[in-house]
DNA sequence: TTGAAAGCGCTACCAG
DNA sequence: CTGGTAGCGCTTTCAA
């Protein structure tokens, strides 16, 4: 690979008068400039970026860490953190843990190595071995999804305590009393614990009911669909079921239609994500909104921000979330439409 | 940053020795090592990747440019690639180009300049600034989605042509005989042009007959719902749509169904992709499915051994499709299930 | 078994 | 305006 050197001698001038025609700066004869860059394209010199991290200690480098690509949160996320990514004239260093916490951490450490600037990690769940980590980290962590906040971490998270709750009063206001829910494994605090305490308490608060049980699975169609077919045997009084995710509903529905009684009439159902599937399955699945690509923009910017200051001024934002009122759980006010 | 430098002062030896212990390289004293070990813990010493990518001159980087991360084709072909290339001990620099020609060639640029070894593109045209841009990297590109065999540029693809010929044919064997195409825009060789063309070939070949239309449009549900809308209008004699995406293809069914004709009665409709949206949406949706995360990591596969050799063996690969046969286009000999 | 010194390709500083 | 020199933090000879 041809370098600073071999352009220096081609036209015959000195490293660093090569070194300054690059970089464009302003001192250098018009003359001499062009017979740089005539020598430059001759040879076709790229300037090697990796030296020139190493001299001025910057990469511009953001680690990106996430469970999986096949995502609508994560596809979404990084479609926005790329752009803020790229309009700050850095570069995403991308990971995938496929789900393997200990890949995380592993990551977290090679990033460093690699001289990120910042991480923007995805979390799925977030145990001592993973604060940790992310406490040993010289390049300052973003958290997304799970809440840091009590370790001092900065955290983006959603406002699952509150979908939870929301999701109780949704299911009640649409006539159910006998209300289960399907998570997803008691690791993942934000996405399992908090949308189930949520509805907890919105079904303790308005009926001083309880929910009837707490399933778990993976995040596919398939795994709620398996789970719904189990569940409405065991439970065969169950008018209300809310669902972790999208995807979940979707095979939860399949299974309920399955089984003779219409979703969203017998059984009303409530999902997360606002999916593309949710708005095209039969019936439409009710469910609740969250700005991923925004939420993915926020982190960037957030971990910008502490790259630059070194002290952010936020250290956690909670995204709203959206009402999708459809087929699945219509309020009984709300019949329209 | 404490580098190699402050361990060997603290642990009183060489940096040559300390190099040695980090590298776990034999012929160092075992009290040696400990002493080393226990200085390097003491200080929280990280190696620096970038010192040593720039005297190796290899830093384990892959380029992979996309056009969108909110896609299946990306985002499983990222799930796949990532995988192996994550088992090859190298990292994913990733690039967003928001479907921005001009930012493709930039990347392609900068990603040389970042010293990666190869470039996975995953392409929505090729014109020839394109492959300009590519025949410069010195970095090894390997082409996803748009074939660049003609220009030898390393291929993988799906195999377009045969999808279209096979959508003619399954929407004459299902009764249908005025056949439009919604693509996407020309430039997309690939999915534009590529499955049209098997449309038309297949009518040509079976009937005699052409297309009614070549319709273009964005890869969205919105997009194929308002062609549609229009469409119906001008050719109230349709009877089959071939839609170049499920997406397109489940945003024509709605506008089908609103215009109180019903998708897979009167109008067969076929899609391409197997999203997941095409088994919930009513009708299920008549589809193509492609091996995504299999094209990434085959992708991963055909780059790896581009750098290692400096000569592939294989140039195109071209990936087969499976059919899926649903609702919106039984065959007339397949009415059952 | 260890250390000294010479780079990897570049930028930055100081002379000229 | 231009050139020499000294590193950035590491690995890698070559000696000791």
């Amino acid at each position: 690979m041809t370098g600073l050197h071999d352009v220096a001698k081609l036209s015959g001038v000195s490293k660093s008068t090569v070194s300054r025609v690059i970089n464009n700066e302003s001192g250098v004869k018009a003359s001499t400039k062009e017979k740089v860059q005539k020598a430059i394209d001759a040879c076709g010199y790229i300037a090697n970026q990796v030296a020139r991290d190493l001299q001025s200690q910057k990469t511009n480098l953001i680690g990106v860490i996430v469970p999986r690509m096949y995502s609508n949160a994560t596809a979404k996320g990084l479609d926005g953190l790329s752009s803020i990514i790229d309009q700050a004239g850095k570069y995403v260093l991308l990971a995938n843990s496929q789900q393997n916490h200990a890949q995380e951490i592993e990551y977290i450490k090679r990033f460093n190595q690699k001289r990120v600037e910042g991480i923007l990690l995805y979390a799925t769940h977030l145990d001592s071995a993973l604060v940790d980590a992310i406490k040993q980290s010289k390049a300052p962590v973003v958290l997304i999804g799970q809440d840091g906040s009590l370790f001092n971490i900065p955290s983006v998270i959603y406002d699952d305590l509150s979908v939870g709750f929301s999701a109780g009063q949704r299911l009640f206001g649409a006539g159910a009393s006998n209300i289960g829910f399907i998570g997803v494994n008691s690791q993942d605090i934000a996405v399992d614990q908090c949308r189930f305490e949520g509805l907890r308490q919105a079904l303790q608060h308005t009926k001083q009911i309880s929910p009837l049980f707490h399933s778990r699975g993976a995040f596919s169609i398939e795994s709620g669909y398996q789970q719904t077919k189990q569940l409405l045997i065991d439970w065969p009084q169950l008018d209300g079921l809310f669902c972790a995710t999208d995807r979940i509903a979707i095979g939860a529905m399949k299974a309920i239609s399955e089984s003779g009684k219409v979703p969203g009439k017998e059984i009303k159902v409530l999902g997360v994500g606002n999916d593309e599937l949710s708005q095209v399955s039969t019936p439409s699945l009710s469910t609740f909104s969250y700005a991923f690509d925004l939420t993915g923009e926020k982190s960037a910017n957030m971990l910008l921000d502490l790259i630059e200051n070194k002290q952010s001024s936020v250290s956690k934002l909670v995204m709203s979330f959206e009402i999708i009122d459809r087929e699945s759980c219509y309020l009984s006010e709300n019949k329209t439409s």
